[in-house]
DNA sequence: ATTGCGACTTACCACATGGTAGGTTGCCCG
DNA sequence: CGGGCAACCTACCATGTGGTAAGTCGCAAT
């Protein structure tokens, strides 16, 4: 049993709205490439925002329970946990590069395409993760503006790295990139790990 | 002695490139700020291809000067003076936030405009800073590829939160984001000092 | 005065785009 | 067998796009 036409819609123009964006993406070049025509897509999609939109909501779904997954592990969270957590993130950031990219537009554009739909999945990813590590032992006493301005350094790092993947490989060439890679994530720990100020 | 109209066009079509992207925006509505026609703008730009890269090219230069400016500083390069530029550099994302987005976009779109033009700038850019970093006291018999990586690192954690600048107004609310804001330099110079891994 | 030229204009065009309207085909269910 | 419906299709259209052609206007140099 292959996938449905839809997901494969789905698949198709999750890659190329993150390559070329909203705007840089034709419906019709979309359903060309499964050998359909636009109308095909048009009959699953009602509109070209509405595909959009199914990609993301896509998207948002696989993060919130990659979330779920954490949070239902345990109760007695360790600093180790979340550690290995925003490590695993890193990874799984620069292998579905393809989504990374997507959601980097995404925090580009939502100052347009305001309010809407933009926040939704950030807010709670954010929230919960933001109170994991508030409630880690080194940062109990922290601020909350403090944890977050951390967290966020961290996540700005992972993702800005992850899409920069291909430019890096380009200027660096491929071997000094593949050793940037391989100690990507221990300096990640390092930043972690770094007193807070 | 006022602007010219080629500098004009200049900073409308950077300002509207940033929001909505190369493909988001017509040359139409770029003239139109500006209450001329398009086939003004095609005047001064014979293509939008043309006009967009004369947005990059301004950027650039701007962006060398900044860093010829701290290479000429002085010979004795101190931790200081690199923490100081970062957070300087930080302060200056979020403040021509266009501009930040604009780079941000060019950098998630040169897998396809590739090679051609999209190295150039960050190129020397990146070099430079990583010498700084590896020349340091701390960092002199660290390999170059973990310098890279941490440089790597906080110049996404810099890039990724000034680009998100509207998103987490929206998100946290206006005290909290300014809250954030206030603390982001000190935890920014803690990652910088936090040890090698 | 005339020429030349940069900075614009209106008029126009070929083409791609998102979307509508109205089929056709094949399959499942009664 | 027949109705309904999902999954496509062809045909068509209004609009917006980047770009060309050809002209106007003011001004500076000869």
């Amino acid at each position: 049993m292959s996938k449905t036409t839809r997901e494969q819609l789905l698949d198709v123009a999750e890659r190329q709205f993150a390559e070329r964006g909203f705007y840089g993406v034709s419906i019709a070049a979309v359903a060309d490439e499964l050998s359909l025509t636009k109308q095909a897509l048009l009959h699953h999609f009602r509109t070209k925002e509405k595909l959009y939109g199914s990609v993301l909501e896509r998207i948002s779904r696989d993060y919130e329970q990659a979330l779920n997954d954490l949070s239902g592990q345990s109760d007695v969270e360790t600093a180790e946990q979340l550690t290995e957590y925003l490590v695993q993130l890193a990874e799984d950031a620069c292998r579905h590069s393809a989504r990374t990219q997507l959601l980097m537009r995404e925090l580009l554009d939502n100052k347009r395409r305001a309010e809407t739909a933009s926040t939704w999945y950030l807010q709670s990813y954010l929230e919960t993760l933001t109170n994991r590590m508030g409630s880690l032992p080194g940062w109990s006493k922290v601020s909350s503006a403090r944890v977050f301005a951390r967290l966020y350094q961290l996540l700005g790092a992972i993702n800005y790295y992850a899409i920069s993947q291909p430019t890096l490989r380009a200027i660096l060439g491929a071997e000094e990139a593949d050793a940037v890679r391989s100690v990507f994530s221990s300096e990640l720990r390092a930043l972690l790990e770094a007193p807070v100020n």
